[in-house]
DNA sequence: AGAATAAATGAGAATTATTCTCATTTTTTT
DNA sequence: AAAAAAATGAGAATAATTCTCATTTATTCT
C-alpha cells in the first residue's frame, strides 16, 4: 500500500511526505466511506491533526477525495480514486455504517435523462448528482452485531 | 403568516412563543432552503442565537423541518409542511442558490423499484432518500445578477 | 551528492458552529 | 390570578476546522 500510495502522489505531482503517504494508506486500507474523527483516531500519533486536515485538502485539491456529510451533519471522507466506479450511499442510522452502493445501469442512464431535463428547465449545467439512502441494518452489519 | 405559524405550532402541541413564531414566518416567507447564518442574518435582533438553534431542533422533532448540508458543508434548512411535494435539490456552485427540484413520478416510482432492490441486497429497511444535484446557474438566479 | 530553495509539518492558538448553563421571563395549567 | 412548567437570552463551554510560525523534510539546482 505504500508503493501504491507513493503512486498516487507522484502521479497528481504532489510531494511524496510522510504524512500523506500515512493518510493516503490507510483510505487505500479501508477502502470505504470513514468519518474524519475515526480517521484522526486510527492515525492516533502518527499524524498531526492540522496534518491531517491539510492532507485532506490536499487530496481534495487533486479530485481524488470525496467528502460527504451523514445523516447528523459529521463530515465523510472516502477515496475515489480514477477508474472507481460511480456509486452513492446508503446509511445506516442505527450504527452509523455507510454502505458504497452501486445502482443498475439501466436506473443511471435514466437519472441521467431525468437530469437532461432539469438542466433544461432550470437552466443549468449540472456536472455531479448524489443519491442518498437513509434506513436501519435489520440484520448484524460490522458494528451493530 | 402569524396565525399560520401560530396554527402550525398548536397542530403540534408545542407550545407558542415569540420566537418560535419568528422564526417559522421567517421560514414561511422563504418557502426555500436557507442556512442557519442567513436564517440568523435575517432574525437579527429579534431571536438569541441560542434561541435559534434551539427553535431549529424543536421543529426538527415535530417533524417539520429538514435539515441537511450544502456541499461545502453548510448546514441548510428548509420548512417541509405535510401535504408538501416530495422534493429534491440542486446547488449552484457559483452562486451558492439551493433550488427546490420535482422529479417526475415516473421516475421516483422506478428510484422506489431501485431502492427496494437494494434493501433486499443489503437486507436493511430504507425510509428515505434524497437526489441531490450539483451544478451551475447559467443564467442570472436569484443571486446572479 | 550537497547546498540552496521551496514546501510541508507539528503544536497549539484562533475561529466558527453549535450546545449548554442558569437566572429571568413567558406560557400554560389550575 | 397564582402556581407550576417551559422557554428565553446572554454568554460560557465544547467541538470541528483553519491558521500561524518556528522547525523539519522534500525538491531543485548545480
Amino acid at each position: 500500500m505504500e508503493e501504491k500510495s507513493k503512486q498516487i502522489l507522484s502521479e497528481h505531482s504532489v510531494s511524496i511526505t510522510n504524512p500523506r503517504i500515512l493518510v493516503l494508506e490507510e483510505l487505500l486500507e479501508i477502502k470505504s466511506p470513514i468519518t474524519v474523527d475515526d480517521l484522526q483516531k486510527k492515525l492516533k500519533n502518527k499524524v498531526a491533526k492540522s496534518t491531517l486536515y491539510r492532507v485532506l485538502n490536499d487530496l481534495k485539491n487533486i479530485n481524488i477525495l470525496n467528502e460527504f456529510t451523514s445523516p447528523d451533519n459529521t463530515v465523510v471522507v472516502e477515496l475515489v480514486l480514477e477508474g472507481d466506479q460511480h456509486h452513492h450511499h446508503l446509511f445506516c442510522s442505527d450504527c452509523g455504517e455507510i454502505i458504497d452502493v452501486e445502482l443498475s445501469t439501466n436506473f443511471e442512464s435514466l437519472l441521467d435523462k431525468e437530469i437532461k431535463k432539469i438542466e433544461k428547465k432550470f437552466n443549468f449545467i449540472i456536472e455531479d448528482h448524489r443519491v442518498e439512502m437513509f434506513g436501519q441494518c435489520t440484520e448484524q452489519c460490522k458494528n451493530c452485531k
